[in-house]
RNA sequence: GGGCAGGUACUCAAGUGGCCAACGAGGGCAGACUGUAAAUCUGCUAGCAUCGCUUUCGGAGGUUCGAAUCCUUCCCUGCCCA
């Protein structure tokens, strides 16, 4: 195990809130003297079962513990996401059942195995202790906490200022993932800066319950692809840590210039001399900017798909998008013979159209061709007694052949 | 419990008896252009159908030749008073 100045050299890499630090220096001093490691905490929703790179900010900073020998204590909100929380702008969050939150859970903790070393990780569910609570319990839990206290929560202050609901329940959310801090006995609880608020209350009520107070360490929110708002499953602005090398590239090349430095520090945990060499070269013109994103799509598909699946992203991303060829491969959809072979209706049987109006949209407004020639006519029937390449927008393709 | 203001398409938000499938903005899709799946510009954005038709404006009823717009009732939200 490294020296606690050594330690905490890697562990301040790309934070923003490392809070108290004293508390920390404290930690790993006994950490190190005792041989222990420490027990580092991240709490996972499992209502959407997929993470992305944004995600993976704060996973990586956790594989850094793990790589400097404390323990990753993950922690799947099943219980959380069986109640539905109605927060902000998404209205009923539909209620999970137990299996599907276990479901999520299970994929959740699939895809974080690849940032992960899951050998030096407690995999827990919150219900376990969450729902053998008494009301009782419950009671005492929130007798620790103010409504004040709750209402300093940046978005809580918004909504009740802007006359919007906030439901009891949501009050409960902050303790209970406090209440997990106590459950799992963490010395310290990473999030994004967006749970910055969350992360203290986890102090306050380990005190109350006579724990040594965790310390807290927040990642920045990377923003997603559209390049402003925060990366996220519902905005469809996400890179996927399960996303094809050639979605992983393509969507890194469409976030704006002015995210490339950002991307290689956070989605690449690139060092620091590299990023701002980068950062320079940009600016000064000596690197052009669809070099520099090249670099790091192909970074980021490396990652996860290995150097290879790097190069020949990039390989067909010029194929397409520059040379404006097919990809190199296209899935195959086989039609029956006795199926209608007009476009329109091969357009919403292969999913490329949500209905038939859609579909008579997307011809007329010029996104549709077979073999390279584009379809004006909503009418027209495809010949598919050989193969024909069908293509829709710029990024869909299909090889129709007979079944 | 009382008073007031609201609930419109993916989101925000106009519309207050026919000209409304419903202004506008955002988002999404497509096209042109481009180093790019960026920016910008243009078109489209309920469903079925080659005139046209069908289902939408919180739910259910009702008035009317005709309603998102009027009435009744129910549900939901916010604010104020208790």
């Amino acid at each position: 195990m490294l020296g606690v100045t050594e330690q905490l050299a890697v562990i301040r890499q790309n934070v923003v809130d490392l809070l108290p630090e004293e508390d920390l220096v404290r930690k790993l001093e006994r950490s190190v003297a005792t041989r222990t490691p420490m027990r580092v905490k991240l709490g996972l929703d499992p209502s959407r079962p997929d993470i992305h790179i944004g995600h993976a900010v704060v996973l990586t900073k956790l594989r850094q513990f793990q790589d400097l020998g404390h323990t990753v204590v993950l922690i799947i909100g099943d219980f959380t996401a069986m109640i539905g929380d109605p927060t902000g702008k998404s209205k009923t969050r539909p209620a999970l059942t137990l299996e599907e939150t276990r479901e999520n859970g299970k994929t959740y903790v699939d895809q974080a195995s690849r940032v992960l070393a899951m050998d030096r990780t407690e995999v827990v569910y919150n219900s376990s202790w969450l729902d053998t609570m008494s009301f009782k319990d419950v009671i005492a839990l929130s007798a620790k906490y103010t409504v004040a206290q709750l209402l300093e929560r940046d978005d809580f202050t918004k909504r009740y200022r802007g006359g919007e609901p906030i439901s009891v329940h949501e009050f409960l959310y902050p303790l209970s993932q406090a209440y997990d801090s106590v459950a799992v006995r963490s010395d310290i609880e990473l999030g994004g800066t967006d749970q910055k608020f969350n992360l203290l209350v986890g102090r306050e009520i380990m005190r109350s319950y006579g724990h040594e107070p965790q310390c807290i360490l927040t990642m920045p929110i990377l923003e997603g692809t559209d390049g402003v708002e925060k990366m996220s499953k519902s905005l469809d602005n996400y890179i996927g840590l399960t996303d094809s090398p050639k979605d992983m590239f393509g969507k890194t090349m469409s976030i704006p210039d002015s995210l490339i430095a950002k991307y290689l520090r956070y989605a690449c945990f690139a060092a620091n001399d590299d990023v701002l060499a980068l950062e320079k070269g940009l600016a000064d013109g000596t690197i052009h900017p669809r070099q520099a994103k090249v670099d790091v799509a192909k970074r980021i598909v490396a990652q996860y798909h290995g150097q290879a699946a790097g190069d020949e992203a990039f390989a067909e991303f010029e194929r397409i998008f520059v040379k404006k060829d097919v990809p190199d491969q296209i899935p195959d959809h086989g039609l029956t013979i006795d199926e209608l072979h007009d476009i329109v209706s091969i357009l919403v049987s292969v999913g490329f159209s949500s209905s038939k109006s859609d579909a008579r949209r997307l011809i007329t407004g010029g996104g549709v061709s077979l073999d390279g020639e584009r379809v004006t006519d909503p009418t027209h029937i495809v010949d598919v007694t050989s193969p024909r390449i069908l293509r829709a927008g710029k990024l869909r393709f299909l090889r129709l052949v007979r079944a």
